[in-house]
DNA sequence: GCCAACGTTGGC
DNA sequence: GCCAACGTTGGC
């Protein structure tokens, strides 16, 4: 299978690229939404290359990157009632919400906000420069993500 | 199966 | 804190 590339959202309050830097591998657990839960369930493979993006800050951007480290399994929250993501609806035998370890990789030495994405011509087809779309974790091309990288590495 | 109401995301 | 855009829920 070839290597697949993603950006994935966090709100560094929650959880930065610092965050995964320090302790290497996270569960990247609560994503509670269909689309998204489907590209980790269904198309991730160990191996895939991930842009970290911090979502929700000033400015928002792209800080690093990351690899996929697992394959996909349940996602431990929607069982465990104290949890804001824990979902009645899902049972251990028909669970709701897939997800992923993600590996730590690099943090940027320059820090790559979304208003310079914007300016770069060779990355308007990225989804996250689609006026409205909202979803955490979305496809790049290899393309979009050596370019990011090249920059974040100056 | 439609769609109004409501909830969430996330940039600004 | 605002609000546009989008997703989900639930009554019918």
């Amino acid at each position: 299978m070839t290597k697949k590339y993603w950006l994935m959202k966090s709100e560094p309050d929650e959880f930065s690229i610092l965050d995964l830097k320090r302790v290497k591998v996270e569960a990247w657990t609560g994503i509670r939404n269909y689309q998204a839960r489907n590209f980790m369930r269904d198309e991730m493979s160990v191996g895939d290359e991930v842009l970290f993006y911090h979502s929700s800050t000033r400015p928002p951007g792209v800080a690093g990157t990351m690899t996929v480290a697992s394959r996909p399994y349940p996602d431990p929250l929607q069982f465990k009632k104290s949890s804001k993501y824990y979902d009645e609806k899902a049972t251990k035998e028909k669970p709701r919400w897939m997800m992923v370890d993600v590996k730590f990789q690099s943090v940027f030495s320059t820090y790559i906000p979304l208003q310079v994405l914007k300016n770069e011509v060779k990355l308007g087809n990225m989804a996250i420069l689609q006026k409205g779309t909202r979803l955490s974790i979305t496809p790049v091309t290899a393309a979009e993500f050596r370019h990011i990288v090249k920059m974040g590495e100056k």
